[in-house]
DNA sequence: TCAAAAGTGTTATCCTTACACCCATGT
DNA sequence: ACATGGGTGTAAGGATAACACTTTTGA
């Protein structure tokens, strides 16, 4: 139908690519030198006494411990039967427990900048999981490290963090005094407009200057950190290669999943108070919906129903319990906790 | 911190598997037979004629002329400086033109059902993405498809598709009495729970049986067509390989996205009427918006502002031109064309 | 003159937000 | 008694959806 469009306008001469004369049969693929070692990392996460948690790998005895890094593994394709196997049965071998909600994040092409392993290749696929696991069975033993102790900007739940009033502001504001524009943030290419000014990305990324507070931007905020050179202010963990930015972004793509999927419902147990729901949002989104409405909100959607039972010592009143209601994912396009983004900053 | 807690616990024997001790430093991960090739495919859309189109890759002279394919190539760090760049400057060579928005979609374990290239290796990572381009740049000449060529139930803009209704509903429903249950989509096993019976996954999927259609269920529809056998029902162009199930994930994706970021102005000139900007809304969602009540929505959110323009010719009265504000980026948490999912099918 | 699209205005309804207040339990 | 969380009600405000109607062009 389109076979000779190819070569019939002004374009020929960009087209007669390489690529074309692979899909003209011409030639074969060279695979010799082209092939990656791709590596699967995930960010394994649950909600401890109201603090959002993730999975680290237990430090080797020969290892630095400063250092922390999220489980990863190097698929083998011989081994495993696809990718998203390969990451279940990996987690599986370190917790004994089964993972409930598991997703791909983002693939990038790593430039080694290898601690250990100096293998011969010098360029790595990454390929970044984000895992729920519910608190019940993840055992208390394992390396369990909060994440805002890794990102600690992004805890809002006792109102402003001071490492944001007190360290990371002066930081940000001295660094988007010294250049102006040039940069080249992630979002930038993707929407092909003219460079934001360091200003505006401030306010964009972080609220200053009367911008709001975006949830869902802690990649760029991280990216912007890094940039600024203040990547490591009051961070607990270092994290290795690129685990740190898988971390944010699995807490990105959690803070909007939590919003229209019912993927709350992983980290909970069965069986749930609407405090403890609301909490166990609160931990991963921040204090947005604090009044009672959460609880209208969430009954009235049809998210969950009650059942007989009560929980009591709560620290009050008896409340009732609550089971995740299977049958909205049959009624509406996007169940989920339908929180609103976006605070003052 | 943590450096004696992997072997101190009941957990021992599930961890002192292959990667603890790569992690301890006792084995070098093993390379030689582990790596793989990467493919990228993009899925390149504009929208002409209010028609949203798919670049393909002009078919060679040697093959089969039934079967389309996105364009891809295979990936080169030697060659390229990281995968994203790699895919800018492959569209590049095919059309000659700059692309805007890049996004990745997601990255999958292909075992190769070669069809051409019959290599050594039987395993393949596929890495896909969205690219958005103006229709302006985008030389007629290259071959476009539109998307609704090859998904065409996703077309709901006159009313619904007779596709669903003369042929896919009654094979669906076909198949949905011949067994129950024992599914396995992919949603079910992220969210960990029980298999969905067929008649409820029909009606989460097409809005069987008083559910709602859901706009962005695009792959999941896919993977339950190919499941009951009717991948092929209606469809103007074969494609290659995973190369149909990338164009689902992709328009999955742009219809999530311009719902909460100005995507849509990388598909427009950066004039136009508001007819313009609702009619290529449209040609992604679908019908939903129809009343006058889109002009107020995209001009009371500040998404666009009024030039001194005028376009004449429009077939009646003259419209004011408009242009993308872009300081919405910097003022709300998620601009974009605040549509409303859902309708019922 | 008519069709087609641009543009203005109004109203009903729903959803969110905020506030106020009572209930039941453990300490 | 009182602190803490559970639970109910209601009223104000904004956003959406639905409708009706006028204006301006090209054919």
């Amino acid at each position: 139908m389109h076979d000779d469009i190819g070569n019939s306008t002004g374009h020929g001469s960009q087209m007669s690519s390489r690529w074309e004369q692979e899909a003209a049969g011409r030639i074969e693929p060279r695979q010799s030198a082209d092939q990656l070692p791709v590596e699967l990392t995930a960010a394994v996460i649950t909600v401890q006494a109201d603090q959002p948690m993730v999975l680290t790998r237990p430090l080797g005895r020969g290892q630095l411990s400063g250092e922390a890094a999220l489980p990863s593994e190097h698929y083998r394709p011989s081994e495993h039967d696809g990718l998203e196997a390969a990451m279940r049965s990996r987690v599986v071998a370190q917790t004994g427990l089964t993972l409930g909600y598991l997703e791909q994040l983002s693939t990038a092409c790593d430039r080694d900048a290898g601690t250990s392993s100096a293998g011969a290749s010098d360029c790595h696929l990454s390929i970044g999981y984000l895992a729920l696991m519910r608190a019940e069975g993840a055992a208390k033993a394992l390396p369990w490290v909060s994440c805002y102790d890794i990102l600690p900007w992004e805890d809002w739940r006792s109102g402003r963090p001071e490492i944001l009033t007190d360290v990371i502001t002066p930081g940000l504001l001295a660094w988007a005094e010294k250049t102006e524009a040039c940069a080249s943030s992630a979002e930038q290419q993707q929407l092909g407009r003219s460079a934001l000014s360091r200003p505006d990305r401030l306010r964009m990324c972080f609220g200053l200057d009367g911008g709001r507070w975006d949830d869902e931007r802690v990649v760029d905020r991280l990216d912007l950190l890094e940039e600024a050179g203040l990547g490591q202010v009051g961070v607990g963990h270092r994290m290795r290669g690129d685990h740190r930015r898988i971390l944010a972004t699995a807490l990105a793509r959690l803070r909007a999943k939590i919003r229209n999927r019912p993927v709350v419902f992983e980290l909970l147990p069965p069986i749930f108070t609407l405090f403890e729901l609301q909490k166990t949002v609160e931990a991963i989104l921040g204090p947005h919906l604090h009044k009672q409405n959460f609880r209208r909100l969430v009954e009235g959607t049809g998210l969950v129903e009650p059942t007989d039972e009560v929980r009591t010592h709560t620290g009050g009143r008896p409340a009732k319990l609550f089971r995740f209601r299977r049958e909205v994912m049959l009624e509406r396009p996007a169940p989920g906790v339908g929180v609103k983004s976006g605070r003052a900053a």
